[in-house]
DNA sequence: ACAGATTTGTTTCCTTGTCAACATAATGAG
DNA sequence: CTCATTATGTTGACAAGGAAACAAATCTGT
């Protein structure tokens, strides 16, 4: 017979609660490696949208990245400050702004990507190949069935 | 034949970053639903674990929590504040603390377990059984592995 | 016993994000 | 055309955590 009143369930009992310290985990090593280059994980992730669209304007980036306008905004100023990009007013549209990347910042991205392969490999190398893609299975299909937009970190 | 330089990986070829988006969500729809309860994430963990181990210290607690002994001594202010916890000088060490939940402190944590038990399944409600299973395993095994130390959110 | 490490909790400074208010520009209904 | 609505980017107030410095207490090796 069970008790009347069952304990709540303990917090390594919620799913996300697990899911959240392994990203926390990855994240934070990701960022450890990334301070040699000086950049953050936020700032990666918005230099590797903008190498594949270039001239994208910041609100959306704002909803690619799933942050607000106003953070894009600060971090598209670091990254101003940083000499890695640059912004133009939009040819028609006299509120919006198109970023690009400047010859350095481009330059950057692919040491960047090595840095962020590396530590995916090594944190998921605890895993098969076969629980690898597993994993991956099982959160696209979260992603999917959710609409989540792309998140600042990685 | 490959191209010479090859294009780095996109964002969501890294797992790390499909994980982080997926524990984003999560988080922050668990994060809407305590908005209701005056309470947030990271309070809600840690009232969790002191109804399980009253007394704790919040050195202990930071460990458990994957906090700084910084984060835990703003937190437990903040909760102190609200009625919720309060410390006690431990009787041996006088360095220590002892945490402990108030009587409405303790009653609010099953309220708080119910919720975080409704978000967990609406959110991977998307997936089978087995697949949740699945997930849960791959989840544990990097914990594990890596030998983490909980985290602060849900 | 006691001087040097270590631990504990707090505090200050810094970073980085959200939220809400704004000014400005574009759009649309009449 | 005109005026209300909406979209864009920026800014300021605030929240929350990390890193490091700190005082006080405890522990340890000799």
């Amino acid at each position: 017979m069970k008790s009347q009143a069952p304990d709540p369930a303990p917090l390594d009992g919620h799913l996300g609660y697990l899911l959240r310290t392994v990203s926390n985990a990855v994240s934070h090593a990701f960022a450890r490696k990334l301070t040699s280059e000086g950049v953050t994980v936020a700032e990666w992730a918005l230099l590797r949208v903008l190498y594949d669209v270039p001239g994208i304007a910041p609100a959306a980036l704002a909803a690619r990245m799933g942050m607000t306008r106003g953070a894009i905004s600060k971090l598209a100023l670091r990254l101003t400050g940083k000499g890695l990009l640059a912004s133009r007013a939009h040819p028609d549209d006299g509120r919006a702004q198109m970023l690009e990347l400047t010859e350095p910042g481009r330059a950057l991205v692919p040491n960047l990507a090595a840095i962020a392969d590396t530590n995916d490999s090594e944190f998921f190398a605890a895993l098969s190949p076969v629980e690898n893609a597993t994993l991956r299975k099982l959160a696209q299909a979260l992603i999917t069935h959710h609409a989540l937009t792309g998140v600042a970190v990685d």
